[in-house]
DNA sequence: TAGTAATACCTAGCTAACCAAGGTATAGAG
DNA sequence: CTCTATACCTTGGTTAGCTAGGTATTACTA
């Protein structure tokens, strides 16, 4: 069983505790999944310029010991959009596990 | 926010109350959802037959009030897969929850 | 000092899940 | 007789995610 769709969601609630790189969102998103949710980089940076173009994040470039990394931030249209999501996964996952669980 | 991946697993779910045959697995998703889930035929007929091929499922023809339906039962093949698809769901549902919630 | 692992970003090509939009056919209600 | 619901199916499209590559820097280790 492999759930797909929630990427861009986490993505989001990632970045909106602090703006963030690539590389950093996926490692959190592994860290905080005791990881459960391990996506690849090949999904992650896609993902990352699939939201910026829609307007969801808003990239930069910032240095830091020496090396240039891009960071991400989340738009206000990023911040309903996370909003949105959450309710969405609670709906459809608490759907999910009632009839799983045959209640 | 679109969740995928999931139908297999309920599928198996509703048939393993009682074998069941397509059109009425669909209703049934549907109904216990309360609308929120609501997989369109050209996604269910797929799955069934991919699930029989796998041996998850496996189908036989009855007839009722003249009409023809496909039933399908679960196989001990599908019953581990259902048993392992709910842990499945419970571990990630868990983590994308837990992350969401910004626990 | 050379090699390797970790960091950090990226793309191309593939598969799988889902939907839209069609098709066929029967049963029942008006 | 027509319309709706039932019941099954397929084709073609989109999208998410993975595999497997690529580039380049930093940090550790043998």
């Amino acid at each position: 069983m492999k759930i797909k769709g929630t990427l861009p969601t986490l993505i989001l609630q990632v970045v909106e505790r602090e703006p963030n790189h690539g590389y950093r969102i996926a490692k959190q998103i592994k860290a905080r999944s005791k990881g459960v949710l391990d996506f690849k980089e090949g999904t992650l940076y896609p993902a990352l310029h699939k939201l910026e173009n829609e307007g969801q994040l808003k990239s930069y470039e910032q240095v830091q010991n020496g090396r240039t990394r891009r960071y991400y931030r989340l738009t206000e249209k990023g911040h309903k959009t996370l909003a949105k999501d959450r309710n969405d996964w609670r709906e459809v996952s608490k759907a999910v596990t009632f009839i799983l669980e045959d209640a």
